[in-house]
DNA sequence: CTCGATCTAGACCGATCGGTATAGATAAAA
DNA sequence: TTTTATCTATACCGATCGGTCTAGATCGAG
């Protein structure tokens, strides 16, 4: 009759997975306990707020782990590098697009509105660190916002669409698509090799 | 005391709302009742098959929408004019991006697994309706498939982003974005303007 | 009109929901 | 070892889940 100890912080990432396979309404306590193998009595001892506060402690998990590995660098390190580097940390953290993104999954259904500023700059920052980035390595203020935008946007589309259609290569050639857009190389670090040909917004319809 | 007599054909509709914005999940029998303004007992007459049929259904009705509406079109109409038709039709049926993708949501989490097929169908034959459109318009094969599926991915990407970030221009702007990509304008039916510069693919890390 | 078919409303069902309470097991400090 | 705080397991709670059933309202055919 073993009884597992669990530690916080061990917890987290347990909860996170959870979250993200079945969205926040399917993860019932049920489920929750079935696959991270916590009884409700250890669930609620480190959340006592219970489901609302286990999502809300793993949004923070995931914002603070693309903190550090993503936007942080992004903002400080030098840009090719940080830019290089978060291709490389997106693939690994989305397991080429195997996992799904918890952020991206809370924010399409009405789950948004239990937790909308951390859903927000989530994307808000991760888009403007990219960008800020793009102007640090010459691009102008306009192109890189969209650019960044395109990014973040392409990298939510990608892991849909993994899911839908199973196709494992997919999420690996939206990144290299992206890395070109952004006249970046992703195997090594080679500089800027041609100019981008700024096009003027256009209306639609 | 009057009742209210509903055609299923009027239901379907409102069914689809009510899964688009809650998840499969997130749309319990009493919120479906409460949005549709449909009693259980009606609801169960017109699907037997209880909620997995409602939303069964719902599915093949979205699909149906965009086989009319889209893939046909891109099948079988002049290529130029059938992407120019779809910008404009996705811009309206996503209200530009007010409303979410159905088979985007049931993809993400473990609803897909509910009704892979349906799911998959649908994002399959967008992407292949369109490569054969830009196969059709003198883009080789490769590319064609390149960018078709970049641009059924983003379409998905930014309905996830205008949830997440409430930017109401963001959807717009992604539109344009990829008919620039495509080599084609919007508001007019101007054709080709300059050739793209197809960059080999590169592998990632 | 009558009458059967269609459709709606809502009471009701067992199961499961998120959450609580508690008893006991374990770990760390004395 | 004893004590105390921490942690786990589970029985239990009222509410709600998806689904069934039935009584009656409404419709079209004759």
């Amino acid at each position: 009759m073993t009884r597992t100890i669990f530690e916080k912080a061990d917890v987290i990432p347990l909860l996170a997975e959870v979250f993200r396979e079945l969205g926040y309404e399917g993860a019932t306590l049920s489920r929750i306990t079935e696959r991270t193998g916590l009884s409700k009595g250890s669930l609620y001892h480190f959340f006592p707020g219970g489901k609302e506060e286990m999502a809300a402690v793993v949004l923070d998990h995931v914002h603070g782990w693309f903190i550090e590995h993503i936007f942080k660098p992004l903002e400080e390190d030098e840009p090719i590098a940080a830019i290089v580097g978060m291709w490389q940390a997106v693939d690994v953290y989305f397991c080429s697009g195997q996992r799904i993104c918890l952020v991206g999954v809370f924010a399409l259904d009405e789950t948004r509105d239990r937790f909308p500023q951390a859903i927000n700059r989530y994307f808000i920052r991760w888009i403007d660190a990219l960008a800020r980035a793009l102007v640090r390595i010459g691009k102008d203020k306009k192109t890189a916002a969209l650019l960044a935008e395109n990014a973040v946007l392409s990298i939510q589309g990608a892991l849909v669409l993994m899911r839908a259609t199973a196709d494992a290569g997919l999420f690996k050639r939206a990144l290299s698509r992206l890395a070109e857009d952004l006249q970046l190389q992703c195997e090594t670090t080679q500089s800027v090799r041609k100019p981008v040909k700024t096009t003027t917004k256009r209306k639609l319809s």
